[in-house]
DNA sequence: TTGTATGCGTTATCAG
DNA sequence: CTGATAACGCATACAA
């Protein structure tokens, strides 16, 4: 009469292990073992059979009756990005504070991977997601509209589709940097910046050129290179620009692209920030690990991260909230890549 | 009569719901959805069913039933040192190829967090784990030996422990980077290293005091530091250095202290490698950001994650292999921060 | 080929 | 307070 058998294939123990072992049923081991009301005796002898055998509850039964997993994932595209790094500490430490647990799917940055990522998600295997897509196709829009479990979104996302989402100003934080190399008296501010065919490329360059504009400069298509958000194509391009011509000051579209172009302009002999005054953007620690330490616009990488936490958390509570669009504002971090001293 | 529910509460589809709608047993309709036998037409109205609801297998379902998830969890530390974004690629790629997913799980470094992980892994979230604990306690061995599942550690274990082990011998590593320093005529090499009570900190001193010995150096206490592996204290620890003698040439536990360090000497004017050549450990991206390259003794990060990865899925195919104990071996990359151009 | 019935390990319901 | 039993959603041995 082992209908439930005591032991199962792989020897672990389980509910009926420590019931039959404490003599009493599947149902009172269970309480004991959740901390429910029970007698003293029950709860004793349910303790001792429970720790004689180890039992660990299995949770992917009990996420099978629970309906969650206890799981948020944050996927990211490139885990190597510092302002990814930073995001996701204050991710984890809101979802830890909530009793969950973070993992991070590394996506590659490729659309296949981060739908099929969006289709994992479907399948019920963590309780929610945050992502943070460099660039957003009709495909992420569908999948994560349709996707089953919530989802907040960092970064920027077509007004129409309803889904909690985080973002900043880029446009603004690209104005602050170009108004602080103005006046510093830089005349030829360059730009190099990540593809634009990407959400934040496509603000960089149109933020930069408003903010020209704005302080009655024109455009010197020279002074503009475009590359990946990476340190080797940031050090490429400010390399083709330095063999074009050399400009007083330099807006680089992240971090990593800045330290490249700050490795070239060394290398070219060029003093920085006396020769050429050069200002990042995301504010990453990488750029304090600089020498010099890199000027840089934070677009609060940080707060952006705890803020999509907490919309999730809220959502996972309350799934009928309406979608939310929360703003974070960026401000400028001036070090000594950008400020001669005096 | 509807015990089997037809729309559950959530109202996302089930193979009762496709099964229902195609006019089918839910067995054909499960048969059909894992592209088992069946006769033509059932193929046809299952397919139809389950593209009509959008139906999505429940995973946590399939893995109670399977008793896998195909998940794999790497656990690190620090997320923002660059050496374990090495491993995690090289692992990423083994695992992806297996047809498995990544999660990556961050610890702190604290090792309540880490022994929470690894009874987490006995909860069967995951089928195996990758860790890479910088300290090494009793309970870390009683945890990761005591684990239901299976684990691979990457870095130094005591021997008795019949865990999969993926090393590397930085005793070795450090002599190369002494040796490298002494051929270039530096008599007054410096050590800043991390905290001795982790596994790294002690295999450094001791290597570092080893070599220098080798070398018929003796060793002068003004030239060793200690800090945390971590940029800011490797910058600090140099600064304490500095304040007291200034060495011909320094070795630094990791690229993070190393940059650290390089900004200290930059900052007090000294020019490297002219007056200090400067090595690091672990051959990160880092070190090739800096300015100038940080010369580095790999210990071959990436070539050690892939191993891990590999190991792990070995012996969740065969659990009954026995403990396997690998080992890879450093080299030196020599940059301009060691070696003065001539 | 197809359907019925059972189990995966847990929690929850509902009598007793 | 306790125990039998039904889900949770899926896969599969076995019978038809």
């Amino acid at each position: 009469m082992d209908r439930k058998r005591l032991q199962p294939a792989d020897g672990r123990p389980t509910v009926h292990t420590v019931a039959a072992l404490a003599g009493v049923s599947i149902a009172s081991a269970s309480r004991v073992l959740n901390g429910l009301g029970a007698s003293p005796e029950t709860v004793r002898k349910v303790r001792a059979a429970a720790a004689e055998v180890g039992y660990v509850p299995n949770a992917i039964a009990r996420s099978l009756q629970s309906q969650r997993t206890d799981l948020i994932a944050f996927a990211v595209e490139d885990i190597g990005n510092p302002v990814y790094v930073e995001m996701m500490r204050a991710i984890e430490a809101v979802v830890a504070e909530s009793g969950r647990q973070l993992v991070v799917h590394a996506t590659g940055g490729n659309v296949a991977s981060e739908t099929a990522l969006l289709r994992r998600l479907a399948h019920r295997y963590v309780d929610g997601m945050i992502i943070s897509p460099i660039r957003v196709t009709d495909a992420h829009v569908a999948a994560i509209s349709d996707s089953p479990a919530p989802v907040v979104v960092i970064g920027q996302l077509p007004d129409a589709v309803p889904v909690d989402n985080v973002r900043t100003d880029s446009r603004t934080g690209v104005a602050m940097a170009v108004e602080h190399l103005a006046a510093q008296g830089r005349k030829r501010i360059g730009l190099i910046n990540g593809p634009l065919d990407t959400v934040p490329g496509a603000a960089r360059d149109a933020g930069f050129r408003a903010a020209l504009a704005a302080h009655g400069m024109t455009i010197d298509e020279d002074l503009i290179e475009i590359g990946e958000f990476q340190y080797a194509a940031g050090r490429a391009a400010a390399e083709r620009m330095l063999s074009r011509t050399v400009p007083d000051a330099l807006f680089c579209a992240n971090d990593l692209i800045a330290v490249g172009a700050l490795h070239a302009l060394l290398v070219a002999g060029l003093r920085v920030p006396q020769d050429v005054a050069l200002v990042g953007m995301d504010d990453t620690e990488l750029g304090r690990m600089s020498f010099p330490q890199i000027s840089s616009v934070s677009l609060g990488s940080a707060a952006r991260g705890g803020m999509a936490a907490r919309l999730l958390l809220e959502r996972i509570k309350d799934p009928a909230l309406p979608a939310r669009r929360e703003q974070v504002a960026p401000h400028l971090v001036i070090r000594a890549s950008s400020e001669v001293a005096r």
